[in-house]
RNA sequence: CGGGGCGUGGCGCAGCCUGGUAGCGCGCUUGCCUUGGGCGCAAGAGGUCCCCGGUUCAAAUCCGGGCGCCCCGACCA
């Protein structure tokens, strides 16, 4: 392609919408422009990137035997009403003409269980895996960071159907080999860690992140290899060493103290030997909670250790009808007939600071197990510096991306849509299905984030628009214009993925444009080195220059830099 | 849903407080010049000042309502 004739409207200045790096580059270099709030047109060069990421994909998916399909986006309310998912708030809805309730897909589990269940009969059909590329519409509260959160976007969504839990292993499997392949050949640095799998009906699932500061999940990592999303993390606390003694516990008075930031400044104790209590209603019933006082409640595990996501923190009047004080004075010594949950890391500790559960009164002396009974769970936040429940060393929390997510389904949508098959017996079974998504455009997003510096984007090759630009140092000099078209027909014949910066442009401008857009090699010719018969080749991600003989370019980029 | 910010040529911004002529830089067009890091000179084109309503002789500016966009938090099957 020659930059004269084709649309790469890069800016000098960044759009004051863009705050993450990637995002002002992606604009900048001319890939996207915005049309609404999460909703981007993607101009030539993010097309030809998202090509070769979907190529990648296909290659990857088609190699563990996935069948492509390509399904609507617009649906019908009713499979959305029988698999009982109508109500999600991201959903867009809409009446068509004749007053049908339809929505725009967030997914399309429904989609193809639907096929699934009037097609699949035997379990001699099985194991089957579907799969496509296509738009998915989420009406998103706060789409957010250019492509990071969009509104629309482009999902390879795969689905497995299995006779077993052993073939839906397989099947998973599978899925986490073709992910694995998938993003090392984009050129992301990414991590394979355990998920939250949600409250229905999930078992197992886990995520496929690149961590880059712009992300939006924290991620728990060890050198050990443990790795694991925050809201699924576990740590163990580093251990504390408590006060000795087994005095009883022993009001004092803490006027006016209401946090536990108050506490340590008044007592002068630190938060470590403090206990946190929280109340909560899960459906309609309160529940007390238990935390260290410079920990933090995972509402997440929460919601797994209640076994319901219908829950939600009291109002100050019913905590106070529950414990006789108010908020910043609770405690659970002599709390009789509710349920108590505390974290795990309160666990065999010992005089510790609570409230009183009189207004402006703590205890100190208290003892867990001894002074109250708890149901010890892991329901903290994993904080940074906890150590690995694995090895134990120190976890770090690094920011990051999600790019896939690999999914154990079960029976979940089988059993609401009556999706069966008959087995060896002549019994008809459930199918064990598996869900896995990959987010087309948080490839492009994270490879953005990643790999970028001052001047503009340095793209892995395997997703860059293009691998080479040949840039012309000045089209009105008659020779050297001469050599770059020369040396650009010999590239296209070679089949060299070039862009040629034949623009009348001072090379200011063309070297600026060429460090921004992201491509990973650029022939420069140039005048002097061209009189002895050179052009330079430059590698955009180490700033490395390598002179090269005229006649051997396409030899060396070939060679060298484009195995 | 809670909090904050912004909306003025294609992009970045000033002007608004204190009402009266719409301005700067970049980009764009034409000519000359220059050609290894966004060159220089000159002449131009380009604006419903987000929308609607109100106040006023007069509104980008003041008042009311709405819309859009961004950021923080909540949320993210």
């Amino acid at each position: 392609m020659r930059w004269s004739q084709v649309f790469i409207p890069t800016l000098r200045e960044v759009p004051a919408e863009a705050e993450a790096p990637g995002h002002q580059l992606l604009l900048r270099a001319g890939y996207i422009r915005q049309v609404a709030a999460g909703v981007y047109a993607y101009l030539y060069l993010a097309q030809r990137s998202f090509l070769k990421i979907t190529r990648i994909i296909r290659e990857e998916m088609n190699r563990i035997g996935a069948q492509e399909f390509y399904l609507p986006a617009l649906n019908p309310a009713e499979l959305w009403k029988e698999s009982g998912r109508w109500g999600v708030d991201v959903m867009f809805k809409f009446k068509d003409r004749n007053e049908h309730d339809m929505c725009l897909g967030i997914t399309h589990e429904e989609e193809m269980t639907n096929i699934a269940r009037s097609e699949l009969r035997s379990y001699k059909q099985l194991p089957q895996i579907w799969y496509q590329i296509q738009e998915k519409f989420r009406d998103e509260p706060r789409p957010k960071s250019g492509l990071l959160r969009l509104r629309q976007f482009n999902m390879k969504d795969s689905y497995s159907f299995d006779l077993d839990d052993a073939g839906l292993d397989v099947s998973y499997d599978k899925h986490v080999d073709a992910y694995t392949r998938i993003f090392t050949r984009s050129g992301l640095r990414f991590l394979h860690v355990d998920a939250y799998s949600g409250m229905m009906g999930g078992k197992v699932s886990s995520e496929f992140t690149a961590p880059a500061e712009s992300g939006e999940d924290w991620v728990a990592q060890c050198e050990c290899g443990y790795a694991a999303n925050l809201e699924k993390a576990e740590g163990r606390p580093v251990p504390v060493e408590d006060l000795p003694g087994d005095a009883p516990p022993e009001p004092f008075a803490t006027p006016g103290l209401k946090t536990i930031d108050d506490l340590v400044k008044a007592t002068g104790e630190s938060p470590v030997r403090m206990i946190k209590t929280l109340v909560y209603i899960a459906e309609s019933q309160p529940v007390v909670i238990l935390l260290r006082g410079d920990h933090t409640l995972s509402e997440t595990k929460l919601a797994s250790v209640l076994g319901t996501g219908v829950f939600r923190p009291a109002t100050p009047d019913e905590a106070f009808q529950l414990h006789g004080a108010h908020l910043g004075s609770l405690g659970p010594v002599g709390r009789k007939g509710v349920k108590i949950l505390a974290d795990s890391a309160l666990e065999l500790r010992r005089n510790m600071i609570t409230g009183a559960n009189r207004d402006d009164q703590h205890l100190r002396h208290v003892t867990p197990g001894r002074d109250f009974t708890a149901q010890f769970k892991d329901l903290r936040v994993v904080a940074e510096g906890d150590l690995c429940i694995r090895c134990g060393n120190r976890l770090r929390l690094v920011r990051s991306i999600e790019l896939g997510h690999v999914f154990k389904l079960g029976r979940r949508y089988s059993e609401t849509m009556h999706a069966t098959v008959l087995d060896a017996r002549g019994q008809e079974v459930p199918l064990v299905m598996g869900s896995y998504g990959i987010g087309v455009e948080r490839i492009l997003s994270a490879a953005a984030e990643q790999n970028h510096d001052d001047d503009g984007l340095f793209l892995p090759r395997a997703i860059a628009p293009f691998d080479v630009i040949l840039t012309a140092a000045n089209m009105d000099d008659e020779s050297l214009r001469a050599a770059a078209e020369k040396l650009y027909s010999e590239m296209c014949e070679q089949s060299i993925d070039v862009l040629f910066d034949d623009r009348q442009e001072r090379p200011g401008v063309k070297f600026k444009d060429a460090d921004l857009i992201g491509v990973p090699y650029r022939v420069t010719v140039g005048k002097k080195k061209l009189a002895s018969g050179l052009v330079e080749v430059f590698d955009r991600s180490t700033k490395q220059i390598q002179d090269v003989k005229l006649g051997e370019v396409v030899g060396t980029l070939r060679g060298k830099y484009l195995r």
